[in-house]
DNA sequence: GTGGGTGCAAATACTTTGCAACCGA
DNA sequence: TCGGTTGCAAAGTATTTGCACCCAC
């Protein structure tokens, strides 16, 4: 890719998701950006979240059903409720395991650990009642 | 989903997975499958993953592109190459946190841990030089 | 003016599903 | 026979891409 441009959708884009902690879906980023931008393209959302995660701006999160986008890019991990689909930051400090891993296994090769813990969140177990 | 009926495209698929340590795709297993039963159709190896996932006989391994299917389903991690997209387990013990995540943060909430770990796999460096 | 960015629509990739025929218990 | 399972094809969901036009530099 060559030099990069200004464009107003990237900025939206990249303003929206700094101001969410729930981890949009490019769908939820593209209806949210609909009401500054009525014409912006879901493809143009599309393009700019790669380019974002890409650029290390954003963290793409691969989870069941469409990827979830996070701007918080600082390491933290996630927990994904398997009843309600939500994604949520794990705040608490979580000891890294990539040095142990690679000291004892790879040597060097692995870079990053995304820790995706699974269950049912409080507001669905409340649910259950 | 009623009483479970024996099939013997399930089990061949099961045997497929059993036989393998590179956790194939969908397709993988489908064009694997074929090679005994000629006319078994994709739908029913995605029906029968499926099945299989849910009863914990076969571990779905979600990452970029396609799912990824385990046979393996002691708890381990994964590594994914960034590179080629292997997705190969990780086989030395890594410290579960599920316990003390669950009693700083969540109490009882979370069920389960999947690490996947990224970066470049050995091969693919070699291939750098 | 030049080349990256956009909107739109079509295309692609992956997965699920409806249905009639089939087969295991 | 009964109801779960299959093959097939169509549909569904998520994402990418080609292209003409637009806009930042």
């Amino acid at each position: 890719m060559a030099v990069l441009k200004y464009s107003r959708q990237r900025e939206a884009i990249k303003n929206y998701l700094q101001g969410r902690e729930d981890h949009p879906t490019a769908d939820m980023v593209y209806a949210g950006i609909r009401e500054d931008f009525p014409n912006i393209s879901l493809g143009t959302v599309y393009r700019n979240l790669s380019l974002l995660t890409d650029l290390g701006e954003v963290l793409k999160i691969t989870t069941d059903g469409a990827d979830r986008f996070d701007a918080r890019v600082t390491p933290h991990h996630h927990f994904a409720c398997r009843q309600c689909g939500r994604v949520m930051d794990i705040m608490i400090p979580v000891e890294n395991p990539v040095d142990s891993v690679n000291a004892r296994w790879a040597d060097g090769e692995i870079e990053e650990c995304r820790m995706l813990f699974y269950g049912i969140c409080s507001d669905c177990k409340k649910m259950k009642n």
